[in-house]
DNA sequence: ACAGCCGCGTTGCATTTGCAACGCGGCTGT
DNA sequence: ACAGCCGCGTTGCAAATGCAACGCGGCTGT
């Protein structure tokens, strides 16, 4: 299986081969493989498994009152998918599309939530899954962060910010100008214009999807 | 101790007296009470313990690039805040203030990441918080689809149906117009205005934070 | 090589919305 | 009772932004 993408995952990350194998049937592990445009859910039912992506990428939609969709995630490989609603049991509101030809790991949190009694590699595995749901809950909220902001130019200086934070003054986003906009909760032409303002100011600098960010960036 | 407000929590709903005293130990549950503005962390630190509300509110802000600062969340009597902050252990990028004289249980995670074997009650804690984690996740997922509406119409319309969803077509929010300006993530004066329009166009009715949605609320 | 598609930048325009200011009614403490 | 405060609705206005449409350049498959 493809380790490197595995130790990626906060879930794998670190284990011995043993180790790795014994939490992969705590969890239930089956691999699939699926097309692109291919549903990985039905809507209204449950999520049996959470997904861990092995190659592609899966987008996590909405349906909206009004019948529009609406993206809620985009996942990569390494990434996962589902955490909370599987663990919780509760029927989906979500459904989740490969964007890409995809493999997926899907594991089962049963174990989990019924067994009576956890050996030591399992309670390390509870404690990874808590992690992964922390983590995520960040990140949701570096998000709403972004969201709250009503001015694209103050949501744009928010999400550069967070990056520079972590990678420095350059780097490059996981996204194309549709799916950023669409994170930032904008439109991609009013998305356009703002990054554009940005670099005739000075302010920053990109080619595509690699940004650098110059000091003394500030709100407008 | 107030026996209802804890019942209201995940944490410790439908335990025994003395389940609920072993809790108590494993989370080294630490009962404080603070002053209206007093501030519960301090900023760039990590949080020793997460929060449960007993009495009063809390609000949890994080300061902006530019100096302002931003309401994240609203903690009332039964709802805790910092879980995630403090299982992860991570420097804290909030500051918790008590917006009324307020009561506090402390509650540490370091046994749930530390233990090498859980009782059976230790387990079902460690549930019970996995189960608060994703719970939480899910609630910013909500917060989230109501932030990344581009109109403030199809940001109330989308409040207002996931409230009739859990309550009905009746019901009334945790929110004044402020705070719920700032969950909707916009401005108070607009926000009065497009309740208004609603109102005339008989989509809803409202007195103060009670709510009446008509039926063939849709987008406009 | 060529057609078709896709991602992205640009622009004009109507509309929305943030912002600031004001007024009103209810509540509170003295 | 009265002053002061707070929450909320209203409104005028300038600026921001969603939206639709168009053009361009690069990529792909035939």
């Amino acid at each position: 299986m493809e380790n490197e993408i595995l130790k990626k995952c906060t879930l794998f990350s670190g284990l011995t081969m043993a180790e790795f194998v014994g939490a992969l049937a705590f969890f239930n592990g089956i691999r699939k493989s699926y097309q692109k445009g291919a549903f990985l859910n039905r809507i209204g039912v449950p999520l049996e498994s959470f997904g861990l992506v092995l190659s592609g990428a899966v987008h996590v939609y909405m349906d909206d009152i009004d019948g529009h969709h609406m993206i809620m995630a985009t996942v990569e490989p390494g990434e996962t998918f589902g955490e909370s609603l599987c663990y919780l049991g509760k029927d989906a509101p979500v459904y989740i599309c490969a964007v890409t030809d995809a493999e997926i790991l899907w594991l089962r949190t049963d174990q989990l939530k019924s067994a009576a009694v956890l050996s030591p590699l399992e309670l390390t595995l509870f404690n990874r899954f808590a992690t992964m749901l922390a983590q995520r809950s960040l990140a949701m909220n570096d998000r709403i962060q972004i969201l709250s902001k009503t001015s694209i130019r103050a949501k744009l200086i928010t999400f550069f910010s967070q990056y520079a934070q972590r990678f420095g003054n350059a780097f490059q986003i996981p996204f194309d100008r549709n799916s950023m906009a669409t994170y930032l909760g904008t439109d991609r032409s009013a998305l356009s214009r703002e990054l554009s303002k940005l670099k005739q100011e000075g302010i920053i600098d990109y080619k595509k999807n690699r940004f650098r960010v110059h000091k003394g960036m500030e709100m407008g």
